[in-house]
DNA sequence: AATTCGAGTCTTTAGACAGCATGTC
DNA sequence: CTAAAGACTCGAATT
């Protein structure tokens, strides 16, 4: 079968398929044509990686389309959304047009009303409905990719939820759902009322296999030598192997995967020494300027040390790199530059890397609830497997697992080569999920009484994959009453309705439990705040006595002994600014910046930093020190589990709060033994969460001055500055960096660098004329331009001084980056 | 005397969605 | 009930 003998399809597109080099489709994809997916019938298609999933999703959408409809590509990344609209785009020539909805960026929603075709998370199409958007109800075509993700305990739940709502909404949904080859898609079909499309095939070959001493014995029986030299870890063996063999002059690159960020970075570097022996001079020109680059993104360890390993033509890849990272990377990997990845899952996941030969190095990884090394589940390392073989490039791919001894080789066999993946099961009938999936539910109007609710439930996976309705039934009464309890719902006789309170919470996006936590910790702020320079004290352990009761001194103990540990002061003035407003309460906040960030930490839509030995004592002072700001009630240090949950928090606050601080990044994932894009995220979820509260405040009609130091505090951590650079950052083209060394040549206000003297300007910008007629535009002056304008030496000194060390360090480099 | 090597011990442990309204150095 | 790699430490051997 082939393009052309699909009819329903718009003018030009079998053509354009077939143009493309699809000449017959897939038998998996000729399969689903059988099924029916180009005539609106719903189909799960369970197939392995890279066997044409995608093409399949497309003759259903613009089929949809064709017949006057609408689809909707549901992804479980935000990367992959962006992927998928980029592939989409190439049907806006056959006037399909693309739109894409995730947190991060969304095209306008006027616009998305006139997609054909739009692309988003599960959460954003979730919380689009709870937002009743307009065009949900024009849906007749809805695509899940990943579905076999629904058997995720966090986000599963959302996913399910949302297809259960989406069909609701619309009886006639074609739903077309792809998974990764599971142990019971049929269950998934027959929920979804799809025909099951199920098939192993692939385009590429893909050999597993088990190397164990010298080789590797494949699944099909056949041998590869493999010789491990000396003093040489096996890894390193298969990688330099796979970049020997060239098939059609192109050399084979490898992926590992490995069980954490440490191994992963320390694997990068020893296989650097692999792939560096096997550069071509060409080659090696291009890495050093990608290694630059990569160097640029962000002043970090993690930043250098990829650097490092980058310019040898081997990189590591895990969630702490900053997104520019990631995405260089995987460029370049893909474009063949790099040779060789160690990656945690998170690649497995993503966006599309392929490899030759992929080596699962670790197949165990730490779980604390397991309490100890847990084998990885099939399904994950069949992923992981599926990464191997390049269309194009490879006539086979390997999926390579090592074993040390025989009996290990065995069980790898045993356990991965030769086993089927597991069955998905839903996860819904947990609290936490439902918690929120039920508010959702009465807020937006699917169910009006207990009985709706258990209707409404009843058509998720979850129901049809299990015997016992009562438990079910047991969790969602539970959770009735705790947002009951909470004033999120009212219940009168029978019928459920969502209070005002309720109603915002679901628009929110929030856990029902972090805005529990959020509206209880804002209420005490506002109480103690009333209650003028009297904040309750708790009591210490006696043992503690030499801690001065005195707020002041302890704040002045504090920001010194960080001060002089770090040589440096940028957290010294933050709890000044404490000290002042604490000092004299009477008509200050007793809400302070830390106090807010401590609040949405630990809360349940907040992931917790992870407490390292010395982290407890050096965060249990910390906690006496500050003790008056923390908003809500802190559990007693008797209560292990809870204490440390509050100084896990207090972690993560502490983390915030330098970030807004201007403390330096590389200080800052030094300190908390995280990576760029770890600080990232927390910032970006602090954002998105102080947001929250600042919307539930001012609905709760909580004091004014809460709801203007929440927004403060929000605006501080999104631009990562002091109090004082506010209204600098505002301007655009000005963020932390360029605001504080204005500030520090004299110019506070917009008003001040709208008028200021023009030299003075291009001084603290470190004389580059381009930035500064931007800014000065930015803010308003009427003739921006530089010409002629010397910069201000007093200014230029004073925005070096401010930022110091790292003026001589990168000083270069920013020249360097100036002129290209 | 400084450096290197090695055995034994201690420490640590994957990932990442969401509101709203626009733009870093 | 469960692991393993890497970082660190301390002491001995080497240069």
């Amino acid at each position: 079968m082939k393009p052309s003998d699909v009819h329903t399809l718009p003018d030009g597109v079998p053509e354009a398929l077939e143009a493309e080099g699809i000449a017959e489709f897939y038998p998996p994809q000729a399969a689903a044509v059988e099924a029916g997916v180009a005539d609106g019938e719903s189909v799960v298609a369970s197939v392995p990686t890279a066997s044409g999933k995608t093409l399949i999703a497309e003759l259903a959408m613009l089929s949809a389309v064709q017949r006057g409809g609408k689809a909707l590509y549901i992804v479980p990344l935000r990367a992959l959304a962006s992927e998928k609209k980029a592939e989409f785009e190439r049907w806006e020539e056959f006037g399909i047009d693309v739109g894409v909805s995730t947190g991060n960026y969304q095209s306008d929603g006027e616009w998305l009303a006139s997609c054909d075709v739009i692309v988003a998370t599960s959460e954003k199409v979730d919380s689009l409905v709870r937002n009743n958007a307009p065009w949900i109800g024009d849906l007749t075509c809805v695509v899940s990719d990943e579905v076999h993700l629904v058997d995720d305990s966090g986000r599963g739940p959302t996913l399910e939820v949302t297809l259960a709502k989406l069909r609701k909404i619309n009886r006639d949904l074609q739903v077309v759902a792809l998974s990764a080859t599971v142990g019971n898609a049929d269950e998934v079909a027959e929920w979804l009322d799809a025909t099951l499309v199920e098939s192993d095939w692939r385009p590429i070959e893909l050999k597993m296999g088990v190397h164990y001493g010298d080789a590797i014995n494949f699944d099909d029986g056949s041998q590869r030598e493999v010789p491990v030299g000396s003093g040489q870890k096996p890894t390193a063996a298969l990688v330099g192997d796979a970049l020997d063999e060239e098939v059609d002059g192109k050399r084979g690159s490898s992926l590992v995967f490995v069980n954490s960020r440490r191994n992963a970075e320390a694997a990068a570097g020893r296989l650097g020494d692999v792939t560096a022996k096997r550069l071509a001079p060409d080659e090696q020109a291009e890495l050093e300027r990608l290694a630059a680059e990569i160097r640029d993104v962000s002043d970090t360890d993690t930043s250098d040390d990829l650097a490092d390993c980058v310019r040898r033509g081997a990189a590591f890849h895990h969630a702490g790199l900053a997104s520019e990272h990631r995405s260089l990377v995987e460029d370049a990997f893909r474009d063949r530059l790099i040779k060789c990845i160690a990656a945690t899952p998170t690649l497995a996941a993503g966006v599309n890397t392929p490899a030759r030969r992929v080596i699962v190095r670790d197949w165990r990884r730490y779980d604390g609830e397991f309490g100890g090394m847990r084998p990885l589940d099939v399904l994950e390392v069949h992923q992981m497997m599926g990464r191997a073989g390049r269309p194009g490039l490879d006539p086979y791919g390997e999926a390579v697992l090592l074993a040390k001894d025989r009996d290990t080789m065995e069980e790898l066999f045993e356990r991965y080569v030769w086993a089927e993946p597991e069955a998905v099961r839903s996860k819904l009938a947990a609290e936490p999920a439902l918690r929120t999936h039920v508010l959702a539910t009465v807020a937006s109007g699917f169910a009006t009484t207990r009985e709706g609710l258990l209707a409404f439930l009843d058509r998720t996976l979850y129901a049809s994959q299990t015997d016992d309705d009562d438990r079910l039934a047991e969790v969602t009464d539970r959770v009735l009453d705790y947002l009951a309890v909470n004033d999120f719902l009212e219940r009168d006789g029978d019928s459920l309705q969502a209070t005002s309170i309720g109603h915002t919470v679901s628009r929110l996006y929030l856990d029902p439990m972090s805005a529990a936590e959020i509206v209880d910790g804002l209420r005490e702020g506002v109480e103690s705040a009333a209650d003028a320079g009297s904040a309750t004290r708790r009591s210490r352990p006696s043992g503690d006595a030499e801690v001065p009761a005195d707020a002041d001194a302890g704040f002045a103990t504090a920001s010194d002994l960080a001060a002089e540990a770090d040589g440096d002061d940028a957290t010294g003035g933050d709890a000044e600014d404490g000290d002042a407003e604490d000092g004299d309460a009477a008509d200050g906040p007793t809400v302070t910046p830390l106090g807010l960030y401590h609040l949405v930490a630990r809360t349940p839509d907040m992931y917790q930093l992870y407490l390292k030995s010395g982290d407890r004592q050096t965060y249990e002072e910390q906690f006496y020190e500050r003790e008056t700001e923390f908003l809500g009630h802190a559990p007693s240090e008797f209560d292990d589990v809870a204490f440390e949950d509050w100084l896990a928090a207090l972690k993560t606050a502490r983390l915030l709060e330098d970030w807004a601080s201007e403390l330096d990044e590389d200080v800052i994932t030094e300190r908390y033994g995280v990576g760029p894009g770890d600080i990232r995220g927390k910032v970006d979820t602090a954002e998105w969460l102080l947001g929250a509260a600042e919307q539930l405040a001012t609905e709760l009609d909580l004091d004014g001055d809460v709801v203007r130091d929440v927004r403060a505090a929000k605006k501080r951590v999104e631009d990562g500055v002091r109090e004082e650079l506010l209204e600098l950052t505002g301007v655009r083209g000005v963020g932390r960096k360029r605001a504080r060394r204005l500030f520090e040549a004299g110019i506070e206000t917009r008003t001040e660098l709208r008028d200021a003297d023009k030299s003075v300007v291009l001084g603290a910008l470190r004389g580059r004329e381009k930035t500064a007629e931007n800014v000065l535009r930015a803010a308003g002056r009427q003739d921006p331009s530089m010409d002629g304008v010397e910069s201000d030496a007093a200014a230029s000194a004073a925005a070096t001084a401010g930022s110091d060390g790292e003026a001589t360090d990168d000083g270069g480099q920013a020249t360097f980056g100036d002129f290209s």
